[in-house]
DNA sequence: GCATACATTAATGTATACGTTACCGCGTAA
DNA sequence: TTACGCGGTAACGTATACATTAATGTATGC
């Protein structure tokens, strides 16, 4: 009964590995391998890779295996120019939910950490609190749909913060942005989250991108 | 070489079965029915179920069969505040990309189709048109990835047109924003584009809503 | 030497077989 | 009467076998 089934052991096994590394970005892997190296048939293994393709992360190309998608500069671009818009519209409508301040404790928890976290230069912390503000910011919006996609496009992100992570500077003024989207969430001011979120992450786009162009980042 | 897949195949007629209302949103559907339907095993029938569920239009239940995804007026207004988003940066997009009045032809000759459609009080003629304009419209904003959401998002609401569409008042104002939109475009002022497809959208949306609320609309 | 046609082959796409498991109905006991 | 347990059954998840097909290498003709 414990209906943990094979696909789904797949899924979070090609996820791991790909968010590991071990699968790098642009390589191929037939189905028959994977199957081998994960213990199961090709069938588990291919409605796996089915689910990965349709968030982007894997193709499937007919006689030439599953190809770890690569995520150009470009995609980048594409993916942050996607969350800016949406997050910022989960921003206005979190603000236009009124929620009150216990409501709203996980997100102040998450400012906190980050405090906390550039205080001590732990870089890692820092960006795990990070993607707890936006996930709960993103489950406060209230749309389903808008949350899926958030999640997807921050999957294929994850991949290259490994990367940019110990290369950006120091995310000083960030903090002062997320408080200033809590503060207009608590006040239930939702054109001022929306404007504040999207500068926010506009800023974070334009400083990831002019990174990625002087570091010759061409394809992860 | 026809290279045609089962598993295409089962897509499409999946797809048309859908939304020509053949499969009605709430029913659910056995596997081997429907293999033995479209003639194939159920092998190609589950991937294109897979792959529907990734788009959100069935759903897998174990032992309970395919269900096809019913869609509530919540739904409706979230799907209508993502594409409102969206379709705004695209538009955004498109006019800093600095298109020439060729490049813009075909969003020139939907606005035209449009106009003559009203003129004939041929609405099904409008709407395809509509679309052709705002597919195109999010093509020129040149992001693949916004592109296909979009795309994804509409088709969800393509079910309920079908309803709406001749109840719902006469798109008279809508033809003048069109235009606005296009001529910001063709003069490159990207914010203008975007709050102008942004309001467009918005009015869509609200109105929409309140048809749902008003035809006591509890899902489709 | 190069291009083209063909045979080979290996990986996929699909069908099928089978074990597992949740659901349904029936019977029994409280 | 109702709740609980038990067995039958049917659908699914997975493995496997088979058909199909595209890529690769080879031979042949120019």
């Amino acid at each position: 009964m414990g209906a943990i089934s094979n696909v789904e052991r797949a899924v979070a096994a090609l996820r791991q590995m790909i968010f590991a590394g071990d699968l790098t970005p642009g390589s191929d892997h037939l189905e028959t391998e994977l199957a081998e190296k994960l213990g199961m048939s090709r069938t588990p293994i291919r409605e796996a890779a089915l689910m990965l393709q349709a968030q982007g992360l894997v193709e499937l190309r007919p006689r030439r295996g599953i190809r770890i998608s690569p995520v150009s500069a470009q995609d980048m671009s594409d993916i942050y120019d996607i969350l800016t818009e949406l997050e910022s519209l989960a921003a206005a409508r979190a603000a236009e939910a009124g929620y009150s301040a216990a409501d709203l404790e996980t997100l102040a928890a998450a400012i906190a950490d980050m405090d906390a976290c550039l205080k001590q230069d732990d870089l890692r912390g820092w960006a795990e609190a990070d993607d707890r503000f936006h996930r709960e910011l993103v489950r406060l919006g209230r749309n389903a749909r808008l949350s899926m996609i958030v999640s997807v496009m921050r999957d294929q992100v994850r991949r290259a913060r490994a990367t940019t992570l110990f290369i950006r500077p120091r995310p000083a003024q960030s903090n002062a942005d997320h408080r200033a989207v809590y503060d207009a969430i608590a006040q239930g001011d939702a054109s001022r989250a929306h404007d504040t979120h999207h500068a926010h992450r506009r800023q974070a786009r334009d400083m990831l991108v002019a990174l990625l162009d002087k570091h010759q980042f061409h394809g992860l």
